[in-house]
DNA sequence: GATGCAAGCAAGTATTTACTTGCATCCCCC
DNA sequence: GGGGGATGCAAGTAAATACTTGCTTGCATC
């Protein structure tokens, strides 16, 4: 049933765009290339059809794991934090009009926490497993620390298109908040490779 | 003129609570308690009468400084972001409205970034300050560093409605990020007082 | 070729929305 | 007391929206 997935498609690319009040029938059948009625026929309203667009966009999210027995811990949570902020990025527009629309109907937009939710809780034991391994200082509460990252990752992938001014280059964003969180857990980190030599320090001295 | 801000703050509680389009007039007017003529008479439109609201609730807003010369950076960093904490938390649903509606009416949702934008500026200067003083180490980008306090304050308040669980409780977030944030950059952090001995070291191990 | 199902198309309905018009009413200032 | 400006009220307009109905068309299966 390809069609199916063409208007699922077609719909959560709209709702991105503009919102539940926004994505209009009309602009959905539109993009879909499929008559108006169709979304009827097939998902009986747009409540629902939007409903399950949502859900399934949420639903086939490739959940990355972080190793069971820490090794190299920052390398280790660059890799997984650029993941999750790939994957904040490309899902920011609908995010944002999930969170926006938390409030007037939360039992479609609540599928969007989870993935947060259990990301936290990922991190949060891993950092946990580190401390227990001894690699990290134990006067951190890992979920703090868990909480700090996620909510860096989060931010970022929301706020870099109004104010790209106060976050770091997109390449390098994920490792850089990496490297705070590990110094405030007493891990110690290598220096950064850095393009231009002493550009690691201080790098960004007020402007005015 | 009482009558235009008592239209305008309604119109900015209306907005808060159903974005843009939900914003209907009729709606405004009831809340204002006023006849629905009278907004088009008063500011011409509606997207003029919701411009205006939202420029009339960021201007405002009440910027807490950080002191010329550092002192006790713990405990002048913790009131101010509890300050913008607070303030983040209060504005959250309009925050989040103009989030989602940035990309369709950047001219209205855009006055909304320029609190963010000052207060990170004003953090990262006062951070770089501590680090000129020798207060803190200079291995740490004060931007970055900046960047991931004002995330931290900035996801808190706009996630721990839907997930509270990944959050810290609200009476003490601010100082828990703060104080994350001070090791990162080396500052000495006097332990936390907290109301049972021993929950500030391994606080939450992990539930499963 | 007949049958049945899925989709398109055209048209229509009831409701909502932003916004206008015309008139009555009130209140302040002279 | 009278005039003017601000506000309320009733009604209406044009457009958009979610959703329905009736019919046609294509396609795959028997």
């Amino acid at each position: 049933m390809l069609l199916r997935d063409r208007i699922l498609e077609a719909a959560v690319r709209v709702y991105g765009a503009h919102g539940f009040r926004g994505a209009t029938t009309r602009r959905i059948a539109e993009a879909a290339g499929v008559n108006e009625v169709t979304l009827f026929r097939t998902f009986g309203s747009k409540a629902a059809l939007i409903d399950a667009a949502i859900r399934n966009r949420t639903a086939r999210e490739d959940a990355q794991h972080l190793p069971a027995v820490p090794g190299d811990v920052v390398a280790e949570l660059t890799a997984w934090a650029g993941s999750i902020h790939g994957h904040m990025r490309r899902m920011r527009s609908m995010i944002r009009k999930c969170m926006s629309e938390m409030e007037e109907r939360p039992e479609m937009s609540g599928a969007a926490c989870e993935g947060p939710t259990w990301a936290h809780k990922e991190l949060r034991d891993y950092l946990h497993r580190v401390q227990e391994a001894g690699l990290a200082s134990r006067d951190v509460d890992p979920m703090i620390a868990a909480s700090m990252l996620m909510s860096s990752l989060f931010a970022d992938a929301m706020g870099r298109d109004m104010m790209p001014s106060i976050y770091p280059p997109a390449s390098s964003a994920a490792e850089q908040y990496v490297r705070v969180i590990a110094r405030a857990l007493g891990i110690t980190v290598t220096p950064r490779a850095t393009k231009r030599p002493g550009a690691s320090r201080a790098a960004s001295a007020p402007a005015s």
